[in-house]
DNA sequence: CATGAATGAGTGTTCATTCAT
DNA sequence: AATGAATGAACACTCATTCAT
């Protein structure tokens, strides 16, 4: 039932997945508790088909990931995925968060929204993998830091009230695409032979 | 009571803020509940004392984080901090998670623990913008950014319960000085004109 | 609807008259909830109808008890007679259960189904008090005694999971056979004085 | 906690175990559900604790009762039995309606309880085959049909509101002495000669 | 200071019953 | 006559909190 599923999601988002009585989201979509359960068998299983309904839409935004790469398409590339991925971040805000306030007692669920979750960031390790990224990134835990970037950002703007607008969205993309793609920044000295030796030419 | 307070953090670790019931801490720290409420007005006093303590510490990491800037000394500036950083997240993670779980619910609590993140990012914001950023880059949101990185990164690190090593800090690290102060990296063109006029153009 | 009343028997024996549901009676049926309370206006309602049934197949059963007598023509009577009420029982024994179940909590129910039992114990002391049993037995008493033993054996059987075959009811006939018409068998010894003085002239 | 116990079972008696609400339990007993459920974690766990008082109690009826034979001391021995047996029913009738009623639906509690009764009906067993019952008597089926027959016979004087006397008991023994000791009794004519014999014969 | 038995408001869930189609 | 989606009253159970000892 749609109906409960919307104000699932609007209740989840006022008072969280533990603080939201079915009570209430019966209330908002003006149904009765027998409906609920008619639906779905639990206050749990109704978060899951959210998670799913989120995850499908998730998945969707794998696909709208072109070649990512140093040169100005790539920024725009990057950006476009960027405003898609904030709009289904600001649908499913509520979403997220009941998935993170379970996954944690319920591991089933866990690993269930983290393959989700998981479909992006692979699918833009791959991206970076393919465009050769700079020495000093390895794709995948690059890719794991700019979702975990992106998704909490929106979640702490959420707090200060402030929205995520275009500006907004601007600098997170300058700031991917820079980290991701440019050789000339001062990195990590490569340091030459094992400590062992090391430590000994310093002793010269 | 120093008992009561580890042994929260360790219930809180394994089931999470709303999960964990006082009997849980209370057996833990082997005492009673009388005790508990002797030291503590509510559930949720725990969470705040906790959160203070957190919030001390974590105050010290502003102070740990000297000028950055595009230099290599600046890069490993920046990676001692995010060790630091890394450390006390990962001491606190049941706190910083269970602080999410209610800042929802109760925005008091949000507010108070909000102001101690933002002591950091605003500490981060100040070193960047005295080092001069890059153009298209907003100190205070990049600082946000950054803040916003570290945490869900290793959030979701847990999850997968792949650890926090120190390859995992370099990438970061270098990801993060990338973003700030790379002045040669492909940016946000300028757009000029209507983006009616740039699709004539490109119809030409 | 006599597929909604087979269905029920079938649902009440498999899990009682409390744990039945409606809707397991109502699909067993491959009908509708609809249906149901078409035909009868409580799940109560469809009990009592199985009650009239099982009440009315019982009364045949007065029918069928002829003279009863301590001649091996009596025991033959009463066995036949054990067959059929034995078979009847099993036919009907998750209504009877059901309305063990319901007596006690609805009074009006309890006194409609006990008047069936009634039919058939009165029939039976009727029997019993033709018969001139013995002295020591009250033809009432006794007659509810054998229907009691009957009941009772035939559900504690169910629990065991041993039928009530041949050789059972054999023993069951011979038992209130004898219990009823052996009037050389031992009696209670009437009491001459009190037991102080019994006492004494045994010592003699 | 012996005021739970004791109000269960006065609830139990006039509603039935599931009609008995854990709200009337506890307000009888003057105590609140939290209590209830400090001491048993279930409305079943509480029904079950009763059946085990129940089960201790009925143990010991085994141990009194002695030889059982066909003399009038043998009459004694079994109507001082059937006393205890009666007065051990009347107390804990309720318990026994419950289990009845849960048995069916609660495998395990089935089992457990049945045991209890089992030993009741074993040991007499045991006597009755010690006193060298007469012949065409099963000892086992003839202690369980005993049982059956007092615990019914009480259960329908409930409903009859007739109280269970000393007449009641007096015939009730009569009818079990004479049951199993009564050689001279009509008994089931011997076939002689397999059935197959039997049905040529009588077509003769 | 410490205890832990007792409390009861609050909540998820079930299931007999209804009624628009 | 038949359906089955919708209803909501009723109930078991939890757990933060208190207070007499």
């Amino acid at each position: 039932m749609r109906k409960l599923l919307d104000a699932a999601m609007v209740v989840f988002a006022r008072r969280g997945y533990h603080a939201a009585r079915v009570d209430d989201i019966v209330k908002l979509a003006k149904t009765s508790h027998g409906t609920f359960y008619l639906y779905f068998s639990n206050k749990e299983d109704l978060l899951r088909a959210l998670v799913i309904e989120a995850g499908t839409e998730v998945a969707t935004l794998d696909q709208l990931l072109g070649p990512v790469g140093p040169d100005p398409e790539g920024w725009q590339e990057l950006r476009a995925w960027m405003s898609r991925f904030s709009e289904a971040w600001q649908r499913y805000a509520p979403v997220i968060r009941a998935w993170t306030d379970l996954a944690m007692t319920d591991p089933e669920l866990g690993a269930q929204a983290h393959s989700a979750a998981g479909g992006v960031s692979s699918t833009l390790a791959k991206r970076i993998a393919e465009a050769g990224p700079d020495e000093g990134i390895d794709p995948i835990a690059a890719a794991e830091a700019v979702v975990a970037m992106i998704d909490r950002f929106h979640y702490l703007r959420q707090f200060t009230g402030e929205p995520v607008d275009d500006t907004a969205l601007d600098t997170l993309t300058t700031m991917v695409h820079r980290a991701l793609f440019t050789g000339t920044a001062a990195r990590k000295p490569r340091p030459r032979g094992s400590s062992a030796v090391r430590k000994a030419r310093q002793m010269l």
